[in-house]
DNA sequence: GTTAAATGATACGTTTCGAGTATCAAATTG
DNA sequence: CAATTTGATACTCGAAACGTATCATTTAAC
């Protein structure tokens, strides 16, 4: 099962390695070449993070990106929204509110109920504990 | 996210109606009839479930799919590892052996422990459960 | 002010994989 | 034999994931 896609595994990465260390910008080519990430497509990923509110950017010589909130308040399940969308554990194939068999699916009253202390405790690791994890 | 494909799913319809309904041999054509599954699509299914030994067939007129082993005895996981693979989370992009950051991926380690729980959760339900939930 | 280095925006290409179809062969029943 | 069923396997199709390319804009340093 793919719980994490690329953009949301190198969004960490990245998040990661910004908050690890304390210098002021990271352009993308640092970025990249630390984290052995193809530039354009990390670029494109950073770029999001800046929309999101969760990156700031400036431009030009010595820009780059740095957080824009401190890493205890950026959550994984965030960044997992952002890039692969709403967290639910889709059963289904059908669109929910398609599904003939929606009301008598019995696989739905078992896996809506997993489901949700799932993503209770995925929603409780941020980039601060992640960090805090590191040896 | 994708917890459950169509395979799966449409596997574990067609083992709740067989085990649901105790005549003795079920045609690809009655259940993908009552079902509403594409009749190759599905019929494709059973063989692998068969070759799995969940499934028992016979060929010919009368012939049709029964189920190898108790309804107890077969759990969504088995069902879900046979069309979707390994049930791990697998939050890494690169094929695990290969992946340079295995050793101090910090994603890992918080993941791991939480798939585990979840896993086990998952494992409870059989053919068996679903078919006791029903109304 | 020119140039180099950076991001913003967005379009495009490529690969992979899920979902479903098609076909022929073999077995069984009557 | 004829009809009905599964066995095996190759193929198509479309969407999504993954990644590239390009041009415009901003900024700092010289
Ligand atoms: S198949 Fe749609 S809710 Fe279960
Ligand atoms: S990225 Fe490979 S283990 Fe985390």
């Amino acid at each position: 099962m793919r719980l994490i896609n690329r953009n949301t595994d190198y969004a960490i990465k990245a998040l990661l390695h910004i908050a690890g260390n304390s210098s002021g910008r990271f352009p993308v080519s640092e970025l990249s070449d630390v984290l052995k990430i193809p530039h354009p497509f990390l670029r494109k990923i950073l770029q999001v993070l800046q929309k999101e509110g969760i990156l700031l950017s400036s431009k030009g010589k010595g820009g780059g990106f740095a957080l824009a909130i401190p890493p205890k308040r950026i959550y994984l399940t965030d960044v997992m929204k952002i890039f692969q969308g709403s967290l639910e554990l889709d059963h289904c194939l059908y669109r929910k509110e398609l599904c003939p068999d929606i009301k008598t699916c019995p696989l739905r009253r078992k896996i809506l109920s997993l489901e949700k202390r799932f993503v209770q405790e995925l929603a409780s690791i941020t980039i601060q504990s992640l960090l805090d994890d590191k040896p």
